[in-house]
DNA sequence: TAGTGGTCTAGACCACGGT
DNA sequence: CCGTGGTCTAGACCACTAG
């Protein structure tokens, strides 16, 4: 059954196992999957080991468990939590996600007589296929900026690249969360059946100086859960 | 330091201590916290509870996780905002405006067979006309607020009434902000001419036992900006 | 009462990062 | 080399659900 002694974790094998058993239908919606001592048994292994790969497929909202009842198939929508406004790439690093952008726009236009460099980036994440997850919008100076226009930011952290290659670091974040209805193009890309409301959140990016470094607009898809945690003073 | 065989799991107090003193600052961002063996050693229990309380904040953003490193503070705090969660009240009366409140609904209720004091009030400000802003829904435990459905809180801060009457004092909010379509109360409440996306935000509030006080559950009228200021590390 | 998941312990060995 | 987190074992007792 399972490799022992293997390259790969029993627990991610075990994970692997289940979630091929639940997407070929085998285990199907709503239905039990095998207990946590009866997977022990049958691949001979320990309870904590069956317990990591369960907690695996809970996270990415495969399973769902109750107490006293058992595991149940769940194939809903995962619902992650985005609450760190700058560091998306890094964020679904650290959720061993694997990040995606997909450039939809990326030119210089003018502002106020001023010149800017707009990139327009649907963002998400990949697995089988790609999710989005938000669209980005950002309106970055080129005098701040000389040459911004160079990089391609299909492959690139935006902010690895203020950081990295002009030594300016993002310090301030000032948005304003707004209700919009969905229009067709985030329609499309967050694959939403109909229109409904989603977030949209505007805002400045400014260093330690109070220079404001990036204009930014992000559309949500309303899968992720826009989440806080603040200090009462 | 953790109540062993008490009603809280050890992982739930360890996370919950790990939370405060990554909140208060005492970890700083982007510094190691202590090991998962120091974490042993300092509350004398096994590293699988450790794990399993660092698991948590992991998957709530708050701490990265290094292979042969260490596990790092990782966390974009938010500071501040016009909306002031706690504070709605005295926020108006710096500002120089008069608050109003009135009470909508307000009786004790049961959630999960406990007992909860149930408070509806849309809130605004008076001028020559009463202007609503929010409409709040806050659930507050009877067993930690004994009596408190004897107040009226028609002209009495909530959050004072916490502090000076009970000496307990909000100290962190978790908060998830969602897009909503009006309601016929909201929509007459904020005198809104059709139905329209407006902000939802559902959270709860904790004080520095990480004991929580409050849930809450806020619809905001839409000509309320929701801002916030935020630092990045 | 039997079976489930929830919590917890006390070990063990490994892979990785920095010294 | 040592300390870190990653994986794994073999137990234990508890709280919850259901028959």
């Amino acid at each position: 059954m399972l490799h022992k002694n293997g390259a790969i974790p029993l627990y991610l094998q075990l994970e692997n196992l289940l979630k091929e058993s639940i997407l070929t239908g085998e285990y199907k919606q709503n239905e039990l999957i095998p207990s946590e001592t009866e997977l022990c048994k049958k691949f001979d292994i320990n309870r904590g080991t069956v317990r990591n790969a369960i907690a695996n497929l809970v996270d990415s909202g495969l399973i769902r468990k109750e107490h006293g009842r058992g595991s149940f198939v769940c194939l809903r929508e995962v619902n992650s939590s985005i609450w760190n406004f700058g560091g998306f790439t890094d964020y679904l690093r650290k959720k061993n996600k694997i990040p995606v952008s997909r450039v939809l726009e990326s030119k210089c236009i003018y502002l106020d007589g001023k010149k800017y460099f707009k990139l327009v980036r649907a963002r998400g994440v990949k697995d089988d296929t790609i999710e989005f997850l938000t669209i980005d919008t950002s309106f970055i100076s080129t005098r701040i900026f000389p040459n911004i226009d160079a990089f391609d930011f299909s492959n690139r952290s935006l902010y690895r690249t203020f950081r990295e290659d002009y030594q300016i670091y993002p310090k301030i974040v000032e948005i304003t969360v707004k209700p919009v209805i969905s229009n067709a193009q985030c329609e499309k890309l967050f694959q939403m059946p109909t229109a409904a409301p989603i977030l949209k959140v505007t805002g400045s990016v400014f260093n330690d100086s109070s220079l404001e470094i990036e204009k930014v607009d992000i559309l949500y898809n309303p899968k992720v859960d826009f989440k806080l945690l603040a200090k009462v003073e």
